[in-house]
DNA sequence: TGCACGATGAAC
DNA sequence: TTCATCGTGCAC
């Protein structure tokens, strides 16, 4: 498959501000290798979350045993269980220790994946993700985030972002993008 | 030790 | 639109 060509992303990509970083990984390529399967999805739908500040975040509360891995080095993997079932997939960014994180919403499928992908949950059961991944570094050869193989246009949508409500002033911000259909 | 809640998904 | 489901975090 294609993906093995595919260039990795530099640790200094994830080194920024989690807006910047959310905003970029657009377009970019998820490849994970388990068991012999090979999986690959282009990312279409992210959302950034800024840190202790940013009250809809986890790490809005201090750094627990749950969210230790958000608190993490920079381009690991903070892998989490949401309402008991399904696992969520985020990456830090910023300095290690910042809490700051990308949690990826959809990914579009190209190669290994079953099922549905348009959603955190689902996602993360398409391409085998599950919390032993969590705090893993994504710059190893079986997990990691690669470049885009073709340089292509695409439309940033922002809006707001899912589920967080309770955040108040946050949960308003425009800190979830994806790509235009 | 108990309980309320959620960055959801699937059924109806 | 409604509900199942259970690991976490926090109250007691």
């Amino acid at each position: 498959m294609s993906c093995r060509i595919l260039e990795k992303l530099p640790r200094s990509f994830y080194a920024r501000d989690a807006i910047s970083v959310a905003k970029d990984l657009l377009g970019k390529f998820i490849v994970h290798r388990f068991h012999g399967v090979g999986y690959c999805g282009k990312i279409v739908e992210t959302e950034a979350y800024l840190g202790p500040h940013d009250r809809a975040s986890h790490s809005a509360r201090g750094m627990t045993a749950r969210n230790a891995a958000m608190f993490g080095p920079t381009g690991h993997a903070y892998v989490y269980l949401i309402y008991g079932v399904h696992c969520c997939f985020n990456i830090v960014t910023g300095k290690q220790g910042d809490g700051a994180a990308v949690l990826i919403r959809a990914i579009e499928p190209i190669a290994g994946t079953y099922g549905k992908t348009n959603g955190p949950g689902l996602l993360a059961r398409a391409m085998n993700i599950t919390r032993a991944l969590n705090g893993h570094d994504l710059f190893g050869d079986t997990f990691y985030i690669a470049q885009s193989p073709r340089k292509e246009k695409i439309v940033i949508v922002r809006r707001r972002r899912i589920g967080v409500d309770y955040a108040g002033a946050w949960a308003r911000r425009l800190l979830r993008f994806y790509v235009k259909d």
